[in-house]
DNA sequence: ACTCTTCGTGAATTCGTTTTCAGCATACAT
DNA sequence: ATGTATGCTGAAAACGAATTCACGAAGAGT
């Protein structure tokens, strides 16, 4: 059926060891070598990669695990991911966790039987000893986005907690008193920092959190539209919202443009994530940007040095910068 | 070091052909189906898919193949068709073919070589001879989005044609008549489609075509942004714009906000493919949407069919039909 | 001229399954 | 009692590569 090192071997008029040797770029005389080309050339051979991971546990491939691949988040980051491993020649698997913890073991048990040579997850949950369990110390686990509290990964994040900061005081210096923030849900590691941050931002500058300002969604549009909704019949009204990711940023402003509250005479507010919905939003929306190519880009990186056995300062922690976006979404709000 | 069939016939007393017919469900004496079960759970025997992958030439994964991952058109698709395919125990393995015909054959190659039982691919050109010659006959194809015009295979993809048709008559009907269009590039399948939809309907309604009003851009936000600026300096000005994509209409809209143009008294805007968008923007934008999720939940099933050995009436074009979403972006135009 | 390395080689084994094939029961029909 | 189905079994041969090992032919060193 298919053409095997062994009908190369036959018509180079050579051993298979030989030509596996030739294959794998180790010596062989310039004589043989001559006659091996052209037999693989001749018969059209390319050597099959299944055969090569039964043999050598090794299978140029890496797993790229998330709770969701339908966001801008997940596809950016494997994209680049993507982009970077096929210059080392590694191909990626990619599976969705759906957010759920049985999902998201079954998935690694299932790449790892497959002999992926190295795994990026997006863990769901902030316990990490399945994921060591699973996996083991012979596949490196790169942890993108959250980290675990209970074993020690490398890991690429951004700084969530200043983000959020940042992007409060920009509120506070226009002089915003009331500023409410939609966050996300707290077993969530990103969701959690980032509303630290308000907490923090807010207690430094000694301004008191009133806790109906502060409502918790679940990181999708629809419900945040409701939250969103909710928050506006508060008496008195917040004169400015922090909305801490891009889901929700889209229901937010879906539902504010409903009600017909104008941005930012009668509201200021800052979202989360996603550069376009910047400029497409009237007033350019102000939002914390978060460096999706870089975040993919050198998780994949450090991911390959790990694979090629490099285990510098383990484990690595990479926390990478957000910008924010000015826009022109926040108002000065004259105090009273 | 990792437990095997023969670990497993060992500890159960039987033979490794025994428990490999216990594996894939043939008849087995209920004394060693006990035996083999008992042996399976007390060693955590795992069957390595590599091993079946070699000697089976089946993997139980499908590649699916893109242009581009980042945009959200391709994630949804590929979201859906993971969640399909995971229900048959398939896995899929996504690569990017970057718009290049080259790296579109070097990946058809490579998921061949890796023994994938099926593939599904948005083609970058409008050739299909080197997907046929690449994967033979033997791994079934379901084409998505675009169809190639001289290899029959499987395609699902949507009514372009009268998506365009149906969305530009919407202004006609509002008594536009110079209606402008952000066209795609027109190597590419869809962009042709909606291109051909918006030439009919002007036809059909006895309208000119003022070839200074069709645009061609390349399916990207930032070119869509100055074509757009070009656009507004045509005098007379259009009254209405049908945008023929999701990231050229980001990058129409970002343009309009910022050349202050109001929508839709100004300007009456049609934009493409992504729900969010229509309540985000202000005016709701009426958009073309294509039912994403169903057009990779069709393509699935449908491969999972051609790779069940179903062959029902192939090749089969499934058409699915795009919804149109009002918004507030259309005027009245009192014409003159 | 002699051993001692070094280098490339081919035969054979291995990776962990599935599958073929003959063998051996047992059950059934005659 | 004999013959023939039927059902399950184990030994062995695949699948296609990498690797171990012993071996022969050079080359180096004395």
């Amino acid at each position: 059926m298919s053409v095997t090192t062994k009908d190369v071997a036959r018509v180079a008029g050579v051993s298979v060891a030989t030509v596996s040797r030739y294959l794998n770029g180790h010596n062989v005389l310039d004589e043989n070598r001559e006659k091996i080309e052209q037999a693989i050339k001749q018969l059209g051979f390319r050597v099959n990669p299944i055969a090569q991971t039964l043999r050598t546990n090794r299978s140029m491939t890496v797993a790229v695990l998330v709770p969701t691949l339908a966001n801008i988040f997940s596809m950016s980051i494997i994209e680049s991911i993507e982009r970077c491993l096929d210059q080392y020649g590694y191909s990626i698997m990619v599976c969705g966790s759906r957010g759920e913890l049985a999902r998201e073991e079954e998935k690694l048990r299932f790449v790892r039987d497959k002999r992926v040579d190295g795994v990026i997850v997006i863990p769901v949950g902030s316990s990490g000893s399945h994921i060591a369990e699973i996996v083991g110390d012979d596949i490196p686990v790169v942890l993108i986005d959250r980290v675990v509290d209970d074993v020690r990964f490398d890991a690429v994040v951004v700084d969530n907690t200043n983000a959020a900061y940042h992007a409060v005081e920009q509120l506070i210096i226009k002089g915003h008193r009331r500023i409410a923030m939609i966050a996300g849900p707290q077993h969530i590691y990103t969701a959690r920092e980032r509303l630290k941050g308000y907490r923090r931002v807010m207690s430094d500058y000694g301004l008191a959190i009133d806790e109906d300002l502060v409502l918790v969604g679940d990181y999708t549009s629809d419900t945040a539209y409701g939250l969103v909704k909710e928050l506006m019949q508060r008496d008195p009204r917040p004169t400015a919202v922090f909305v801490s990711n891009y889901e929700m940023t889209i229901g937010a402003i879906g539902c504010l443009n409903e009600l017909g509250i104008r941005i930012p005479e009668e509201l200021s507010v800052i979202g989360f994530d996603h550069l376009d919905l910047s400029s497409v939003v009237k007033p350019p929306l102000a939002v914390v940007a978060q460096p999706r190519d870089e975040i993919g880009r050198k998780a994949a990186e450090l991911l390959y040095a790990r694979m090629s056995g490099d285990t510098t300062s383990f484990p690595s922690l990479i926390r990478l910068k957000t910008r924010f976006i000015q826009g022109s979404s926040i108002a000065e709000h004259k105090s009273g």
